[in-house]
DNA sequence: CGTGTTTGACCCGCGC
DNA sequence: GCGCGGGTCAAACACG
């Protein structure tokens, strides 16, 4: 594997991150293309039917992986550009302090596999995006530390739009823009 | 019948 | 080379 798990470190000694909102990211980190496609996804996070309340979501933790592109240089010294080709796409890690493990966020996903992760008796879950020519994928894995913890990892940009309708989640959405710091 | 999940097999990189 | 851990495939299954 390569190396994002590294971010997850020390969930619970709550990094600088801890207090970032989805919104917060959205409005500081606008400007790479590709982050703005993503986050745009992210916000349709969590409609009705999960069980995730605002005061949950304010314990939300993103945090991007920085292997995100060797792209263009200097990587290859003796290893090839093995490294560039492997770590094109972006990788996102969201920690949500929730009960469900199912972060509904607005995309469809189809499960193609589960494995079981070393010292974690929880197992970790893999989806893809269904949408026709989005290969976006994400993992949800729950800490086994603290199992109250649910981290899915986003891999690939959506090449398209959220199919779901928002419904009343747009209300929640508006009103927590009102406690933004802009 | 279409769509999504389950689950064991398979594959691949890496360390020993 | 071998075993292990992690990621993916795909057939079978479940469900509307």
């Amino acid at each position: 594997m390569e190396s994002y798990p590294t971010i997850f470190q020390s969930s619970s000694s709550s990094p600088a991150a801890s207090h970032l909102s989805v919104l917060n990211m959205v409005n500081s980190h606008a400007g790479a293309e590709f982050q703005d496609q993503n986050l745009n996804g992210y916000l349709g996070m969590m409609p009705p039917r999960t069980e995730i309340s605002i005061s949950e979501m304010n314990n939300i933790v993103v945090q991007r992986n920085n292997l995100v592109d060797a792209g263009t240089a200097e990587v290859n010294s003796s290893k090839k550009f093995k490294v560039e080709k492997k770590s094109r796409k972006p990788k996102y890690a969201f920690q949500t302090r929730s009960q469900v493990d199912i972060l509904d966020d607005g995309y469809r996903w189809r499960k193609y596999g589960q494995k079981a992760v070393k010292n974690n008796r929880f197992p970790r879950s893999y989806y893809r995006c269904t949408h026709q020519g989005c290969n976006v994928k994400k993992q949800v894995q729950r800490l086994s530390k603290d199992e109250e913890i649910v981290v899915t990892t986003y891999e690939g940009i959506h090449s398209h739009p959220i199919q779901k309708s928002m419904e009343n989640f747009e209300n929640i959405l508006s009103q927590m823009q009102i406690f933004t710091p802009y």
